[in-house]
DNA sequence: TGTACATCAGTGAACGCGCGTTCACTGATGTAC
DNA sequence: TGTACATCAGTGAACGCGCGTTCACTGATGTAC
């Protein structure tokens, strides 16, 4: 039990957060579309005028819960970087940091991956975040030895299918039942090594 | 302006298929679980209480939704087994498809992607049809000779892979901008043009 | 250090609105004789 | 063919409820002197 003095300016991000993380528990088997006001500020002990002193709507809230996955989601780019520079290397330690990462924050992907395709005004912002998320892989990708010579177009299209590929695992780790997690990342894995053998015998251009 | 007698029962199946075509309608840029039965009705120029003459909730809606748009996914699957039997036939006249499907759907199309991550009471049963769509689509590579040998999972693990590349350009086409389109299949065959190029050096197992 | 005033996160009453659902009803269509 | 009755899709009033938003307020924290 802390008694520490706590200042106004640390007292209201406290509060502001207690909102966006009982919207996130909120959203766990819903949309954002379908989140009242009112149930937000009663979740985080606060009465419904209170809100409005931390977001000017829900659509507002939405947004900052969009900063707070994709910053969670940059984390996990950040850390698959570090990766080892063989092909067979890469793809189980991306596979790792994806399985890590989601299981470190299950509502936070499922929050990206359900807004993405919901339609509701977050998917553009969603969207966005995942071009630039394939956009840094493409050029992480054109370093490889295998891939110098691909055109830009193609290298991207490549990129493309490998945060699909990841997407989809996301999609099927959230949805699997205890102890299925192996067999999620093995099948990612086997999903990735095929698409990189057809990579030597890929005319580009 | 036929006036052709019509049977109460007959009205009753249009009245129902109104209520069906003004939720498809509504579902354009919004989620299932955002839309009202008043509204419905209303749209479907019925007082709210005639809704019930149809159907007990809006989940039974969304249940009759599912049918029908799945009704058309199966379409696109029966029209694609018809595909030539070369890899490079293959790939070209089943993006082909997709494309015209999409484009001649575009509802049920949107409406399937949407509610497939959406996390409400639709998205299992979405799930189960698409597991049984790749599961077919399993059953028909198999008979491809280069992919004669290999394990059941394998092939499982190549159908998912294929599916969730038509998904993805699915929703690429529901998003895209007029004109887009050649670009969008251009893209998508070169997956899969990639993938199966990695076929021949697969060790199954 | 003590006092007087300003700031501002959170309160509580009140509003009008659209919601799902109930109920008794109407009147055209369908059926039995 | 004509009549009497049954069926049932659609009506309209009414209900209680949770919603977003407004407004004047309270009282603890912060600041100026």
């Amino acid at each position: 039990m802390s008694e520490e003095p706590v200042s106004r300016q640390e007292r209201k991000q406290r509060t502001r957060q207690a909102l966006l993380d009982t919207a996130l528990d909120l959203l766990a088997d819903r949309s954002f579309a379908t989140l009242s006001l009112r149930e937000v500020a009663k979740g985080a002990g606060l009465v419904p005028t209170a809100f409005y002193r931390h977001f000017a709507s829900m659509e507002e809230l939405g947004v900052a819960l969009v900063e707070e996955a994709t910053r969670t989601l940059r984390g996990m780019m950040r850390s698959a970087r570090a990766d080892p520079d063989t092909y067979q290397g890469m793809i189980s330690a991306s596979v790792a940091t994806v399985h890590q990462f989601v299981r470190a924050n299950e509502d936070h992907f499922r929050f990206l991956t359900r807004e993405r395709y919901g339609g509701g005004p977050l998917a553009r912002a969603i969207a966005v975040e995942l071009r630039m998320f394939s956009g840094d892989l493409a050029i992480d990708l054109a370093r490889f030895t295998p891939l110098r010579a691909w055109s830009t177009e193609d290298l991207h299209m490549l990129a493309d299918l490998i945060v699909s590929v990841m997407i989809t695992t996301t999609v099927e780790l959230l949805e699997a039942r205890p102890g299925e997690d192996a067999k999620i990342t093995g099948t990612a894995e086997k999903r990735l090594r095929l698409i990189l053998l057809g990579i030597p015998r890929w005319k580009t251009g």
